[in-house]
DNA sequence: ACCTGAACACCGTTCAAGT
DNA sequence: ACCTGAACACCGTTCAAGT
């Protein structure tokens, strides 16, 4: 998908830009400016072109999104040695592939690929798999795992970065408070009881327990 | 947040348009058309007046949204008996904001709500935390507790949606079975293994399953 | 206080034509 | 084959003025 197209013996007119100019160009930015600065009249002029050549090298917006994560993710994801015990290895590669997208925040723009964020990374996926079906899961049980654990990276994300987008202008986080300050203590007693410390509670960075509890509850034999 | 401002002595001109009015036929347009036909310009044309009309009831679109979830969550959020084993209480309360979400797909567009989708759905979170902490955790355990869950249904909730937008054109789940198919079994084993059945695999509604081992795994003591 | 009209500063994409 | 210019059909929001 991100690989240069094959040069081909060149019948027509010579291109003046390329698909990995604008994958560049893109990514700079994005990297500089944020995601939503990246339009495709901006990328064209950056470019040095027209907005309508650049559907010449991608199909459209969506598309150009699409290659820019698996661009990202393969400059860097980089494999680490993995822990021999199983679990800890289906625990260390989903941390590796959350590190990667924490890092960069646009991605939630993209973060709609549904199974896999990229070709990139299914050497991580394999490893959760793997470490999933050895540490005793059926190959099925240990797909529909390691999609929990998916669903559970994304949707941290997801509501991390946005919640920080929220924070910028804090209106938001001011009627927040609010509404924990007067919490009905009869009504909702535990809500009450954490409303002081709800802020610093929900900003402790808490993936990793969250995950090797998941990953536990995975792994413990239940009753259907 | 969402209820009618109360009626002033009108010093001056009367209102022509209401923002009860203006939410409600946005909900109208989301339910008929899809978030992404709700504009200013075709709300306010809808309601018979200018977009410039509407700020002076919502401050920006982003409140419109936030507001039209509050509306949704307060009409559909019904609170449902659960159960008295504590830990059933929290999956079947997670479980009911799940169905509410997953009902309404234009939701994920908003969800970037950070803690908590709207102080109509306190109550479940209430149900969650309690159900946790009466189940042994303490209190900060059980908040965070609450967070996991949350990552994991918002997350369920934001991949399930995008990957069924995707299904549509269905370019991408091509290209998906082309790699799938083409996978190298030495290097990758496991996802070539279940390469065949992949899409079922992951077309099948594990959310209850991930719950339950995401629930099971926070409530076991593990070492820090 | 509430609403209007006109304008600003943009979007993504299509179409027909050029080299 | 690749690129350009002009256009289509939109956006959210600000500003100044009207009633």
């Amino acid at each position: 998908m991100s690989q240069p197209s094959a040069p081909r013996r060149t019948p027509g007119r010579p291109p003046r830009i390329s698909r990995e100019e604008i994958i560049r160009t893109a990514r700079r930015i994005v990297d500089e400016e944020g995601v939503a600065k990246l339009t495709m009249r901006r990328l064209a002029s950056e470019v040095g072109s027209t907005p309508m050549a650049l559907y010449h090298h991608v199909r459209d917006k969506e598309e150009l999104l699409v290659l820019l994560l698996d661009d990202y993710a393969t400059r860097t994801l980089r494999r680490p040695e993995l822990p021999a015990d199983p679990r800890e290895r289906a625990v260390a590669a989903a941390t590796a592939i959350h590190e990667a997208l924490a890092a960069c925040p646009w991605i939630v723009e993209v973060l709609t690929a549904d199974d896999l964020m990229s070709t990139s990374a299914l050497w991580f996926v394999e490893q959760i798999v793997d470490g999933l079906a050895e540490a005793g899961l059926s190959p099925e049980r240990a797909v529909h795992g390691y999609r929990a654990i998916w669903y559970y990276t994304a949707g941290e994300i997801v509501v991390r970065t946005t919640a920080a987008r929220r924070r910028t202008d804090d209106d938001r986080a001011t009627y927040r408070e609010q509404v924990f300050a007067g919490l009905d203590a009869d009504e909702l007693p535990r809500l009450a009881q954490v409303a002081d410390r709800w802020a610093p509670l929900t900003a402790t960075d808490t993936y990793q327990d969250g995950l090797r509890a998941l990953v536990h509850g995975l792994l413990a034999a239940r009753p259907a």
